[in-house]
DNA sequence: GCGCTTGGCTAATTTTGATTAGCCACATTA
DNA sequence: TAATGTGGCTAATCAAAATTAGCCAAGCGC
């Protein structure tokens, strides 16, 4: 009943590991247990499998953006709860954020195949940035915003903290995706990356 | 004549666009001015040609690797070339760094082709590691013990120094590799940071 | 209990792209 | 200048995958 969401499955679980042109329908049916001929009663066709992938990747995302939306465009209602914002807690956000992307099962395989496709199709390319760059970017620095206005950092332009604040936990990221080894490593090395952010910055707190 | 590395070179661009299994030869041998079956004087068949890039790759990597051996492993001479770094030469080496990366054109394609290629092969994920991400960082890394030795620096973990350092010329390289349209943007941002960077732990200076 | 839809299968068929065969012109050289 | 090697071309051929045809069983609503 749900081959059909199962096809999705493990077509993206290939896509992300190889690349639409290197899977072959055949390998995603053995994978759904099914023949090859018998996916095309459920698709068109191979590039039909794709789409449905991208509407899938579409439909979350605005979910997502919307969610935001309301918890995090909106918390103006109470600004002070910013303020006091403890060096745990940064290292909290942070680290979350990392774990979260590095392993969201929808969200880790979606990102790999982006980071595969996005030199191919522009619009793979600007999902990425927006997911994966201006996204976290700019709700970072909102809350950056929110942190100084309530003084709680040393007066700094925002971009800049923020891209410092983001930077490495993108990079390890995508060396983690590489090479998920490196997990542990990467984590130990973030924490002290925050708690370092959090000294050179915060020398205005309490 | 050198229609032989005419081939390498188109087909690289092309790789570096489509990924290896998006590419026809025909496609390859269109740009190169020829047809298809010409391809096969110069080269046993598609793969043949990618490997020959691999080859190239890796002849350059070993030729850059051993420079810098040269002029990065053996500076110990005269630390104190480093110790008074000022925020200008930083913020030069930093730009040289992104610019560079983001330009030579060879570079440029062949990391493109990585990128695309990385949770395909094994070996690539690594080149891409390690010729991103851990080398870069073991050469800045070297550079920011010089200067803490000699007092340049306020004392911290070098490895969260060069984290912060490098990863946000990272993220913005692989952002204009995406949307070169933003370079600008990139480099703008890249300077306050390093100085920013540089105010921030060069408080020791002078 | 019958006609219909659903989703699976096997056995073609089609398409597409890589590769080979075999021919030819030109240049080099013994 | 004949012999040979090089690099191009057109016209096959091959192989691999995608896709289609056509059959069948199970489930289901009337």
């Amino acid at each position: 009943m749900d081959t059909k969401h199962r096809i999705l499955d493990e077509a993206l679980t290939l896509f992300s590991q190889k690349g639409y042109a290197n899977v072959y329908v055949g390998e995603i049916a053995d994978r759904v247990g099914i023949k090859a001929p018998s996916l095309y009663k459920h698709y068109k066709n191979k590039q039909a499998i794709f789409d449905a992938i991208i509407d899938e990747m579409n439909r979350r995302y605005e979910e997502q953006a919307g969610a935001l939306n309301i918890s995090g465009m909106n918390p103006s209602e109470d600004a002070s709860v910013y303020m006091n914002i403890s060096e745990d807690k940064l290292v909290e956000i942070g680290l979350g954020l990392f774990t979260y992307f590095l392993h969201d099962d929808y969200t880790s395989r979606f990102r790999k195949m982006l980071t595969i496709e996005q030199f191919h199709h522009k619009e793979f390319a600007d999902i990425y940035t927006s997911q994966y760059v201006d996204g976290p970017i700019s709700y970072q620095k909102m809350l950056f915003q929110l942190m100084l206005s309530s003084g709680a950092f040393v007066p700094a332009d925002t971009d800049v903290m923020t891209l410092q604040f983001y930077s490495p936990i993108y990079m390890l990221l995508t060396l983690c995706d590489r090479d998920p080894g490196r997990e542990k490593e990467a984590l130990a090395l973030l924490e002290k990356h925050i708690r370092q952010f959090d000294r050179l910055y915060g020398g205005a707190k309490e």
